[in-house]
DNA sequence: CCCATAATGAGAACGATTACCAATCGCTGT
DNA sequence: ACAGCGATTGGTAATCGTTCTCATTATGGG
């Protein structure tokens, strides 16, 4: 019986570590927006890192279920992905520029809490996102 | 110049009353559930409404434009729609039979309104959805 | 150093949605 | 009731993001 291996840096979809792993997650350590894949290879291209778009998207959804990164569905259905932090958060993202701030609300996870329970629903998850422009974007705008 | 006809039953949109849009209304009133173009589709063959997919798509966009069902996006790609209240409010949504329970909450939106604030950003909207197992599902899974 | 096999990548396949565009049909004026 | 205009329809091709296929490559334990 495996004795379960020793977990790596990646998620438990992540085992081996390749060059082009190394790159995706270094390029999106060094961004605070919520990027689609498209644009991740197009910047890993253009950065000179070779790696394939399958890849891409592989990794990025194999660290979307590791929960190394939060995804986010655009209006026009593609799927952003971003770092993030351990804990339960939400996002306040600029739609302009994509760059996006945790925010943590615990008024809103009671309040969510609050609702199931007087409807008698189990099992309750929330996705809950805020979207606007930031100080900078909402300058350019004028 | 063409003094603003009247308004009609639809939105913006939808001008004429066609046999078409008669039969996608009536079968959005009849369902509390938020349901996808293809199922809607499936269900006006079903009962003898013979519409074309694309005018399924062409309405309930124009519908979803004009505020009169709400949409919603699957993880995996698909969006739903509903007919909806014409107050700002949120979903309680059951993950497995997808009936739906309109709920509001005012502390959210200040909570968001907050947030937004705080740091910055302006022009905000926000996404707030509930997702669960309603009692009837809950019970049915044991 | 070797090898089993995880990972990669080019391109095909897919599924939801939209675009096209000629044939229809609702509406308004007569 | 009727005609004409133009909105609407619908079959199908095209789009677009994403996933699958599978032969080839490369990682890491032994």
């Amino acid at each position: 019986m495996p004795t379960e291996t020793a977990p790596r840096a990646f998620g438990e979809k992540g085992r081996r570590d390749t060059r082009q792993r190394r790159a995706l997650r270094d390029h999106l350590a060094a961004t605070d927006a919520f990027t689609s894949a498209q644009q991740v290879y197009d910047d890993l291209r253009a950065s000179g890192d070779r790696v394939g778009l399958a890849t891409v998207y592989r990794t990025l959804q194999a660290m979307a279920d590791a929960g190394e990164v939060d995804t986010l569905r655009t209006d026009d259905g593609e799927t952003l992905f971003r770092k993030c932090g351990p804990r339960h958060h939400h996002h306040l993202v600029c739609r302009s520029c994509g760059v996006t701030i945790e925010i943590d609300g615990p008024s809103v996870e009671r309040w969510a809490s609050k609702a199931a329970d007087d409807h008698g629903f189990s099992d309750v998850t929330h996705v809950v996102e805020l979207f606007g422009l930031c100080p900078a974007c909402t300058k350019a705008a004028g």
